[in-house]
RNA sequence: GGCCCGUUCGUCUAGGGGUUAGGACGCCAGGUUUUCAUCCUGGAAACAGGGGUUCGAUUCCCCUACGGGCUGCCA
């Protein structure tokens, strides 16, 4: 029976989804729309002590800037309702599942408090023994309704004692399932514990909720980290034990995204210490410590999600900038690598400046003006915003350095690059550029029409770019670098070029004499 | 410790029994440019180690090393 694709993303709010979530969000996305499918948004909020406020909502709101949208799930409505396994707790959709398990015998009621757990680690451990697990061997040691009376199950129960549902994990058995990115995946369940199934406050643990609600909601395949390859083997045997083995969904467990230096997987702390952002948006704590964001800091979602997407998967051809509906076109889960990926800050940085370069002057001018409104800037008129942009652009990584490295555009320039001075300043500067300043006041303001007239007062003085050029160029940007200069003046305009050009004869000679 | 997964330039990766082991980022050099950047050209740079299998292994198998994940009434 060919089903219709359909894949979740799962987060669960207990904090900001960094970029390997949104990398695991992408590739669902992609498989979905690959082959047609639905794309779900499920919120795994089983656990309320870990709960975040704001989670959720930064959740939706991440995917949201990157372009991902859903089909069905929290805030975009389905007929698999609700999607928040909180709401679905208190519908007893878990508990109808976990009482069908404990019937057949596949799992049991168990009563041990905390401390008697760690007792019994403590015990096995001190015994000498390679694992730790409450399974087949160390729980006929403990209390639960397999080593306790009926009656006293019954009665412990009905007097309010806590509890909780643990699978019952069959001795020496093989169980295998087919990773589609890492083939067939073998594990001895004498290695498996008897996993907790359903909490003592009620709520059902992520490895029940996750295996009910993707059967319930028609989940064909499951395409999540790496982190949950362990648990796959617990999960297999559940779809078995409630008897869903036809139609459970395929796994994919994607290579984890690792720190750039060091080892390990990224986290949270990784971003702000390095340098770079490993959230999509900003995130505030709820104690007010603050995460930067690539939106914030001025990548395009496109860039990010171009990155991601190259992280871990390659399209199999050399092409690497990609938009997400190429993404899509190209995408197929037998193409992710196996591996663990370190994400490169450079070359994120190189993808931001392509999606830049790509944009029009005149889309980028729109983009430009946020910037230029909190520098409090006078800006003439569009055409004008469009000519830096346009000079800018190859020059920039983001739309902020636009405004931040051309900044001469928009004022005179108060200080001038003392370097540059000491190197290109001569005696005669002074005198040049007053001369200039006579040959530009009658000259129109068009770069070429400047070259034309600057050429020909070179040709006459007998002097040449080098003595000349920097000079000018000091004058009217402050630097030893930057555009065309002749594209700036047109830029700037005639009487802003020739006022920093009188300016500059003064000023520049009181910083040398300074 | 136990279990599971992995290992090609610094990084992301292609490839796959016989290749000059390809590309991209970054780096270096040259060219273009008054300058910076872009752009173009070139360069340095990799199959973790050891055993097999084979005429031949980077590619297949095993072991070791290393890396990663899991080992919670967290997800």
């Amino acid at each position: 029976m060919e089903r219709k694709v359909r894949v979740r993303f799962a987060p669960s709010p207990t904090g900001p989804l960094h970029i390997g979530g949104v990398r695991t969000a992408l590739y669902n996305y992609l498989f979905a729309k690959k082959h047609g499918g639905d794309f779900l948004l499920r919120i795994e909020d089983t656990d309320q002590t870990r709960y975040v406020a704001g989670a959720e909502d930064y959740i939706v709101e991440s995917l949201k800037w990157c372009g991902l949208k859903f089909d069905e799930g929290v805030g975009f409505g389905g007929d698999c309702g609700p999607y928040r396994q909180s709401e679905r707790k208190e519908l007893g959709i878990y508990k109808k599942y976990v009482d069908q398990l404990l019937e057949a015998g596949y799992a049991y009621y168990a009563f041990d408090t905390p401390e008697e757990l760690e007792q019994m680690r403590e015990r096995l451990k001190a015994a000498g023994g390679s694992s730790q697990q409450y399974d087949a061997t160390s729980r006929n040691s403990m209390k639960n309704s397999l080593t306790l009376s009926k009656e006293e199950v019954v009665k412990r129960i009905e007097a309010g004692e806590p509890y909780v549902v643990r699978v019952k994990i069959p001795r020496n058995e093989e169980i295998k399932f087919k990773d589609i990115i890492r083939g067939w995946v073998v594990v001895d369940s004498s290695n498996l514990d008897d996993k907790v199934l359903y909490k003592s406050d009620g709520m059902p643990t992520y490895h029940m909720a996750n295996v009910v609600d993707d059967y319930l909601m028609k989940i064909t395949h499951v395409i999540r980290g790496e982190e949950w390859l362990p648990s796959g083997p617990l999960h297999v045997l559940l779809y078995r034990f409630l008897g869903w083995k036809d139609v459970m969904p395929e796994f994919a467990h994607l290579p984890l995204i690792l720190k750039p230096n060091g080892n390990g997987k990224l986290s949270k702390r990784d971003g702000d210490a390095g340098g770079f952002p490993v959230f999509p948006i900003q995130w505030t704590s709820p104690e007010g410590e603050d995460f930067s964001g690539y939106r914030e800091s001025g990548y395009f979602h496109e860039a990010m999600i171009n990155m991601l997407a190259l992280l871990g998967w390659n399209p199999g051809t050399e092409q690497e900038i990609f938009s997400l509906q190429k993404l899509v076109e190209a995408f197929s889960l037998d193409k992710v690598g196996k591996s663990g990926s370190k994400f490169d800050p450079e070359k994120t940085k190189w993808f931001n400046e392509q999606y830049l370069r790509a944009k029009s002057n005149e889309e980028l001018a729109e983009l430009i003006k946020p910037f230029i409104s909190v520098l409090g800037y006078q800006v003439p008129n569009e055409a004008f915003l469009i000519g830096v942009c346009s000079l800018m652009k190859e020059r920039s990584t983001f739309v902020g350095d636009i405004v931040e490295k051309g900044k001469y555009f928009f004022e005179a320039p108060t200080t001038y690059d003392a370097e540059t001075v000491k190197k290109k300043w001569k005696d005669e500067s002074s005198n040049i550029i007053a001369e200039l300043v006579m040959v530009f006041t009658n000259t129109e303001f068009k770069a070429t029409i400047l070259e034309e007239a600057f050429k020909k007062y070179l040709e006459e003085k007998g002097l040449g770019f080098g003595v000349s050029m920097p000079a000018i160029r000091l004058a009217i940007t402050g630097l030893g670098g930057g555009p065309h200069l002749f594209d700036i003046m047109e830029v700037i305009g005639k009487e802003e070029s020739l006022k920093r050009l009188n300016l500059g004869i003064e000023n520049i000679k009181k910083q040398v004499a300074s």
